[in-house]
RNA sequence: GCGCCCGUAGCUCAGUGGAUAGAGCAACCGCCUCCUAAGCGGUAGGUCGCAGGUUCGACUCCUGCUGGGCGCGCCA
């Protein structure tokens, strides 16, 4: 519709540069817009104002000359200026009901793109590493970088949702230590546990698990495995130092052994989170292997290509990116002292590994306190010769998590955090989606889990699911008042949709591609969360305004052709956001309030 | 100290140069003999952090100030 109006108007300006009216170096960029208020029509191009200048007139005046010059059309009832010189744009009725139509037919892909180009994206997301479960906070990067990739396919994107797993360094090699000794612990060790250490609950059962399947056969005694080992932090001396020494002493004790351990309690951990996410519905495309890009020669070959470009230099022992040649604060170690390459020297590689497998855009999603890796990705990206504006680097906000007033904290390595796993099975998956997304990405949020849980008014997730909900009651219970549905009838009754509330819905409805769209433009999600809201209320209202079971079979059939073009909108909404679209909703505890 | 993000109603937030700045919650007043009251209608609530600048027009863009969050490793 805005390209039709666009069109009218390129016409009317080129008619009237014709005539000689206007004097124009250039044709000029026309914007349009849905009007925010009904008063205001439903379409608005500022088009008159914008040529004030150039044409040294009056805007409205310019207004006058344009609408003039304007062509007839069957889908313009009326234009107006208005204001300081709007073009004000109204639909005729059947231009408005026709999307009903549309949407009865097109249901769930109503809305739906095609991009014929530049449409290979690859989104990139949580990649927590495999040190333990997922907890609330990367809970958020899960459902936004879910529901975003949901967006991006609606609009025509072949999207490729990867996992990026840090499989690979010292952080894994604490974790396989630690387990070792709860395994040993377990075999009645009594040892002092590293303050460096991971300490969750998780890592004891995992401990179990390799007790079950190997016995006593990995057990050393407590002398061997902490010789020569510096003191630990409480003992005054450097938990860093105490925890490598202790790594490099389970690797040597354990020989074989140990790598049994670094795969099973990886492979636990990774298990679980896979699992987390996709009882969350959270699924990929991929997941990445960091320990690939070592095993095959990609990280070699990106540095190479850093290299063969004059981007690296040595310093003190170490490699160096000169990072700030491309904007970057300062340049970055990519292969240390020791000769182990950096977790920045992996990053490269994959980013050089993406653009290698012709992505037209990369999208990563970073937790906020990763907003510093921006730059040098940038950098990086330049460096190896690639288009910098092809990657896109997402920041996530965090989300506080509050049961009412109180806040509750999260650390990782203490292992006291509330799981993923916890948050969905407390307050549902489908509260946990909507609540993580319902808020910019890029903005905080404060996620109430008393308020996720409560059956209330207050929880919009409800407030829409039941509004999806009361339609299927409608259609259900249509039989018991020996009625039917026809939607033939309903489409040619059409025009008898004419309260207030029913031609407020139906534009809403026609909104939903572009507000789509526009989520997907600008890479977020949170707009289509509005919208459901936005929708879910004008429906709640024309339910408490108006019958739809009523004799009339005109008119009844076109409404119940109005609900279930709602029905299909929420529902398919709802799925963008991963929350399910229940076709019942009860509730035993709120009867009597 | 440097860099990034944020400051909009009592609270949580929409609003990426346009018309009278909008929702929800909380508060107050109403609505079930009627398709699910997890609902609807109404009232009240604002110097858009402050000060300049750009523009026909600024919550929106620029600069400074101020308050808050985060990041500044040969860690991952």
């Amino acid at each position: 519709m805005i390209g039709h109006i666009q069109e009218l108007i390129e016409n009317a300006l080129e008619h009237l540069a014709a005539k000689g009216e206007f004097n124009l170096a250039e044709p000029p960029t026309i914007n349009i817009e849905r009007t925010r208020s009904k008063e205001h029509g439903d379409y608005a191009s500022n088009v008159a104002l914008a040529l004030a200048k150039p044409l040294k007139m009056k805007p409205r005046d310019i207004a006058e000359k344009i609408i003039g010059a304007l062509t007839e059309t069957s889908h313009v009832e009326k234009v107006e200026i208005a204001g300081p010189g709007f073009i004000n744009f109204y639909l005729t009725d059947a231009c408005r009901l026709q999307v009903l139509k549309r949407i009865l037919k097109l249901k769930h892909e109503f809305g739906n793109k095609k991009l014929d180009s530049d449409n290979q994206i690859t989104v990139e997301f949580v990649s927590a590493n495999p040190t333990g479960p997922l907890h609330v906070g990367h809970g958020r990067g899960a459902a936004f970088g879910s529901s975003l990739c949901n967006i991006l396919k609606k609009v025509g994107y072949e999207v490729h949702a990867e996992y990026y797993v840090n499989d690979h360094g010292r952080q894994m090699d604490i974790l396989a230590t630690s387990v070792w000794l709860r395994y040993l612990e377990l075999c009645g060790e009594s040892i002092t546990f590293p303050a460096n250490g991971y300490k969750g609950e998780y890592i004891v059962s995992i401990a179990r698990k390799i007790r079950q399947k190997f016995g006593d056969d990995l057990r050393f005694s407590k002398a061997e495995v902490f010789a020569q080992v510096s003191p630990d932090e409480p003992a005054g001396g450097d938990k860093e130092k105490h925890i490598d020494e202790l790594v490099m002493n389970a690797k040597d004790i354990l020989g074989k052994g140990y790598n049994k351990i670094f795969k099973t309690a990886m492979k636990n951990i990774l298990t679980g989170i896979k699992n987390d996410l996709e009882d969350f519905n959270v699924y990929y495309d991929q997941w990445f292997s960091e320990k690939s890009l070592h095993e095959d020669d990609t990280i070699d070959r990106a540095l190479a290509k850093l290299e063969a470009g004059g981007h690296l230099y040595k310093k003190e022992g170490a490699l160096w990116f000169n990072a700030t040649h491309f904007g970057d604060e300062k340049d970055r170690v990519v292969m240390r002292e020791n000769g182990i390459k950096t977790y920045f020297a992996s990053d490269v590689a994959y980013l050089m590994n993406k653009f290698e497998r012709g992505f037209d855009k990369s999208v990563y999603v970073f937790g906020a306190d990763h907003h510093g890796y921006i730059p040098r990705l940038k950098a990086a990206t330049k460096a190896l010769g690639f288009d910098a504006d092809k990657i896109e680097i997402l920041l996530v906000q965090f989300a506080h998590l509050f049961k009412g007033k109180e806040k509750l904290q999260m650390s990782t390595r203490s292992g006291e955090f509330v799981t993923l796993k916890e948050l969905v099975s407390e307050v549902g998956c489908d509260a946990a989606r909507f609540f993580y997304v319902m808020r910019s990405h890029d903005q905080h949020l404060d996620f109430d889990m008393d308020l996720a849980k409560s059956q209330s008014n207050d929880n919009p997730v409800y407030y829409i699911q039941y509004a999806h909900a009361r339609i299927c009651s409608i259609m259900r219970k249509l039989e018991e008042q020996n009625m039917t549905h026809n939607i033939e009838i309903g489409h040619v009754s059409v025009e008898l949709l004419v309260e207030e509330q029913e031609l407020d819905l139906i534009k809403a409805l026609s909104q939903y591609p572009e507000t789509v769209e526009k989520a997907a433009a600008n890479f977020s999600a949170h707009p289509v969360a509005n919208y459901l809201r936005e929708l879910a209320q004008l429906f709640h209202s024309y339910y408490n305004a108006h019958q739809v079971q009523i004799d009339n079979e005109n008119l009844r059939n076109a409404r119940l052709n109005l609900c279930l073009a709602t029905r299909y909108v929420l529902a398919d909404g709802l799925a963008l956001l991963g929350s399910s679209a229940p076709k019942e909703m009860r509730s035993e505890d709120k009867k009597t309030v």
